[in-house]
DNA sequence: TGGATATTTTTATTCGCTAAACAAACTTTT
DNA sequence: AAAAGTTTGTTTAGCGAATAAAAATATCCA
């Protein structure tokens, strides 16, 4: 009978809206003044500076000093202090090894922990996890935004993992229990999410965008609007078992010629491994990825789509392979638009993901 | 140098942010009381008396009388005044007739215009577009609370119609004409879209959503998270072009075995009048309808999904053979989970949308 | 040195929401 | 009937937050 109406809109709302556009502004741009910030967020000088005062004393932002002299009164130059907060971030993508690591807010890493990782499932996969968290934040030398974890699998905004098969986690929790645990807010992410997150904060201009993510399987992350975007049962970017051949091989998953069993990462080595020429191997595969992006592409019109996965061989050519069959099958408009290029920011790109993902929940920035 | 931030929020925006919330809660539920909005929206009593006081002075909203006599002092009914305002909506995706209608609040359709359209283009079709918002205008009993449009082809949220071929359209700001000729603000939006938030309004109950709309060609309108998609060009949903057939007749986009090829209102028809089996032409159509958009709802992870279009053949058979194939091509609890039916909104689907459109942006609500 | 100019802070005001008290109008109980 | 209890809606007082305007500050420039 109460159907409930989105939020309210209170003066906190306002405050907080408000304080996270100066924190964004900061954050897009360090060494900017009070006016410059006031000028640039659209808020009165006298509110930035009460909100301004209020990071300064939370040790969010500092001051760097005068700007360059010109008339008038010199500027106070800010920025964000990237050092006042630690995020611990994991990445459970690689099923070899489990990697954790320490940043600050600008995504540096400040440290590292690594475990070996192979087969772990169920508890065992959970309790390693919170060791490997533990480690890290005993490592971390400053106070914690908070904690993120990227996972292969389907995850929910609010940190429940529907399904993460090789881990055999079924409806977990793993949010609440390890918020529990360490006392600290623990966002979790499907770990081609947080790849796009990564890509669209770090490496991308455009505010639509997909990451695909060749590992055991392909997955994709997506934000839309400058979003990531879930779906409606938070499988969003799952193209893995996206026919891409009528009579193809069976797949586990009941269905014939799905894109997993021709493109992922352990095949294609076995391929090359197998005496095949790769670039053969890497250009059929590119012209299948290309198949099973045409739709999802004419769908969304994004023009940036970023691939990456580790080790991953010959990306530039599976990237040229993929572009070309999927501009065969799009609109030349579009097809010509389209950039699809390998990610260039390295093997770090989950750890990079995730701490984005808490920045933006935490901080409202990113 | 200087980077805009998104907007700043103030008092304005809270009243207004407030205000859409009552607002929307009286269009989803007529006949609530101050109590009940305020239960529904979390605000204060106080608060919504003094939202509700503005509405009803501005005759949004209207007194019903007395609700059901409980314990205590009995409640003052409250409900959306759909005829206090009306919208005028202008339909050009019929090649052959321009409609346009009268509507209320409620999406009600309260007066028609219709004009014949054959071929008409350039100059020619915005004059007659004018001629039918004048005729509808003149016919408007209420107050004017907004001009919608829905036309084929690119349009940008703000109203330019960035390529609408049959009309030779061509980066034409549209809105501001409009806008400056008649002095009512004026919404357009490309038709599929318009039907999309038309199902989005009164067919669904999803927040994802696709709507495809069938015509001389094949396009689709998304909506994700309850919002209206755009894309990156605005060009999101034109799935006509996908290719489906690798040597297929070649269209005059550039590309072979585009979908439009295979399925448009008047090929289909054209097949059954030359003799072909109906079933087996639609089921042809919807197995090709199915395959593009395997890749699509993959990526998106949306599980309703529309079908619309003017006197279309068999549209359940469509239906039938499109999530059939669909089914086959896409991961087995994802294809499960999906609704493929055609809309049950009638002939007046666009019609409808560009109300809701009006409405949404007029008023934030629906 | 003094005027011009830009930055930042201070002050006073306004806007909007809320909690709490209250008045009103009804049902239920005694 | 009268009293008690409930729910609705309004009034009042107060508070948080933003803003405009004025003042203070610090520099450049002539």
């Amino acid at each position: 009978m109460l159907l409930r109406v989105e939020a309210k809109a209170g003066h906190q709302d306002t405050r907080s809206t408000n304080r996270r556009l100066v924190l964004q502004a900061l954050f897009r741009s360090n060494g900017r003044s009070r006016a410059d910030l006031a000028r640039m967020t659209g808020l009165a000088p006298a509110t930035v500076s009460a909100l301004v005062a209020d990071l300064l004393h939370e040790g969010l932002a500092e001051e760097l000093g005068r700007g360059p002299a010109k008339v008038g009164k010199p500027s106070q130059l800010l920025g964000l202090n990237a050092r006042s907060r630690n995020i611990v971030c994991v990445d459970l993508s690689d099923s070899s090894v489990l990697r954790a690591a320490v940043t600050d807010l600008a995504g540096e890493i400040i440290h590292r922990v690594e475990h070996p990782f192979g087969g772990v499932t169920g508890e065992r996969a959970v309790a390693m996890t919170e060791e490997v968290i533990a480690e890290a934040i005993s490592a971390a030398p400053a106070r914690l935004l908070g904690i993120g974890i990227g996972t292969p699998g389907v995850v929910t905004p609010d940190g429940t993992v529907v399904e993460a098969s090789n881990f055999r986690w079924l409806g977990l929790d793993v949010a609440t229990r390890l918020n529990d645990q360490f006392g600290h807010t623990v966002r979790i992410s499907n770990d081609a999410n947080a790849a796009a997150l990564a890509e669209f904060s770090y490496g991308s201009i455009s505010h639509n965008l997909m990451v695909i993510k060749i590992g055991s399987g392909v997955g994709s992350g997506i934000v839309l609007n400058g979003q990531q975007y879930h779906g409606e049962s938070f499988a969003a970017g799952e193209i893995g078992h996206i026919a891409v051949e009528d009579d193809g091989p069976q797949c586990p998953c009941g269905n014939r010629g799905c894109l997993e069993t021709f493109v992922s990462a352990p095949r294609l080595k076995a391929a090359i491994a197998a005496g095949e020429d790769p670039h053969e191997v890497v250009a059929s595969a590119g012209r299948r990825l290309g198949l099973a992006l045409a739709g999802a592409v004419s769908v969304l019109d994004v023009h940036d789509i970023v691939v990456s996965g580790y080790e991953l061989p010959l990306p530039d050519e599976l990237c040229t392979a993929a572009l070309a069959s999927l501009r065969a099958r799009t609109l030349p408009g579009l097809g010509r638009s389209v950039n699809l290029r390998p990610s260039n920011l390295g093997a770090d790109l989950v750890l990079l993901g995730v701490s984005v993902l808490v920045l933006s929940q935490e901080l409202g920035v990113a």
